[in-house]
DNA sequence: TCTGGGGTCCTAGGACCC
DNA sequence: TCTGGGGTCCTAGGACCC
């Protein structure tokens, strides 16, 4: 294929991403209505397009549903995040070899940039992506092209909504583009969201068209560059930039709502030192380390006892080191405890992170490197033991503590890719 | 009874400096 | 006696995303 200079953003996302991965390695949910629950299986966040066409409802609460779900015969599924993130890497890997640069945007989605062939013509190409990814890894994927990326996350919507696009929008070949626009509502904008569409609505401005048409200072006013550069993609310029992946996280968080809430002291250590280990190999994995821990509590949304407490511990080193993490949180889960309330959510945030290889040696709090080895073998193994026999095989006294606010995982799908016990067998 | 988790970016305002 | 104003850095919080 010939190429021309004139490059094309187009974002690839899965569709049903979650349910379609539990469809792809169970074949008994193939043509199945399946929905995917989020952690405590609390609420609904994926849905098969059979159980789409049963009319459920993205975000509903379970126990709403749970009685019509079973008597439709709808499989219900707990959340299964390492098998979404291992086909999330396949997915990834695949569609990097036919791009020029690539944007992994989220588990499920990618921008990425491409040259456009002379013919102008980008529909063969995204044809064959779509063959491939269905072949390979038994996903659906949907394709959007445009000149930007806020563009190109138009164009996939389009692909979603027209049905003869079979799955493929070039909104940079499209002759009557306001037609389309017309018929997107500002709420459903990538950058849109609830405030913002609102106070638009109120200026009467209620589709793309009218928001790519609206006067530039009236937005800059109120929505600051953030809105200029949207509209300015809308129009057609490029502002946002294709984000190479590899640059590596600002925060890293563990949170979690309880199954039952939190109302003494040591067990909002103890979820909060969960947290705080979890967090730390995290880091670990991806070489960083943090300069600021934050950890946070709340009373449930739905609650009228509102209580939100933060705290924050500026370190003088950063650290990714399990043992010191732990001191500093348990510290800080005194300071944000309040028995007065039923608690229903804590997390630990990991900031200001420090790439490893960077880092510069400390003067002041000088340890010597006898110990700093020693400390950085101790954690490496515990990891290494942890991935080796699952997770947890090593860990702090703290977290084994009987717990009364367990997170509820009940409905796990026992197939997996990731874990060689879970293979599916099959009798002959 | 039961209402997700993990991120990023931007801005306003305070503290501090010269 | 006269006590300004602009730049920069940091933080908390808002808005948004999937």
């Amino acid at each position: 294929m010939t190429i021309s200079s004139i490059e094309a953003i187009a974002l690839i996302d899965a569709n049903n991403f979650y349910a379609s991965c539990e469809q792809s390695i169970n074949p008994h949910l193939r043509n199945r209505p399946v929905v995917i629950l989020s952690n405590n299986d609390a609420c609904i966040i994926a849905r098969s397009p059979e159980a789409r066409a049963l009319k459920i409802k993205m975000g509903t609460p379970y126990f709403k549903e749970k009685e019509r779900l079973s008597k439709l015969d709808v499989a219900v599924l707990s959340s299964n995040y390492s098998l979404y993130a291992d086909m999330s890497k396949r997915l990834m890997n695949l569609l990097k070899n036919y791009c020029e640069e690539m944007e992994i945007y989220s588990i499920d989605e990618a921008f990425v940039s491409i040259y456009r062939p002379n013919d102008k013509n980008l529909y063969p190409w995204a044809r064959k992506l779509r063959t491939l990814t269905y072949q390979n890894l038994g996903i659906t994927i949907t394709i959007g092209i445009g000149e930007n990326k806020v563009r190109a996350k138009v164009a996939n919507k389009l692909a979603k909504n027209i049905d003869y696009s079979a799955g493929i929008f070039d909104l940079a070949r499209t002759k009557d583009e306001n037609s389309y626009f017309k018929g997107i509502s500002v709420d459903k904008i990538w950058g849109i969201g609830k405030q913002t569409s609102k106070w638009l609505k109120s200026k009467g401005i209620k589709n793309a068209q009218e928001l790519r048409d609206m006067k530039e200072n009236e937005i800059i006013k109120k929505l600051g560059v953030v809105g200029k550069r949207l509209q300015l993609e809308l129009k057609g310029y490029k502002c946002l930039p294709i984000k190479k992946s590899n640059k590596s996280k600002r925060e890293i968080q563990v949170s979690r709502s309880f199954g039952t809430p939190i109302t003494k002291l040591e067990d909002l250590t103890q979820v909060l030192a969960i947290y705080a280990i979890q967090a730390s190999a995290k880091m670990r994995s991806q070489s960083l380390k943090t300069s600021a821990i934050s950890v946070f509590v709340r009373t449930s949304k739905y609650s009228n006892q509102k209580y939100q407490r933060v705290a924050h511990k500026k370190l003088i080193n950063a650290t990714d080191n399990t043992n010191a993490i732990l001191k500093i949180v348990v510290a800080l889960s005194k300071e944000i405890y309040n028995p007065e309330y039923k608690l229903s959510k804590a997390g630990v945030l990991m900031q200001d992170l420090i790439n490893c290889h960077y880092l510069q040696k400390s003067i002041i709090n000088y340890k010597s490197q006898e110990d700093i080895k020693k400390s950085e073998n101790l954690m490496r193994t515990i990891d290494l033991l942890n991935k080796k026999y699952n997770n947890n095989a090593i860990t702090w006294a703290i977290t084994k503590k009987p717990k009364e606010w367990t997170i509820n995982r009940n409905l796990l799908s026992h197939t997996s890719t990731t874990d060689i016990r879970k293979i599916p067998t099959i009798v002959i």
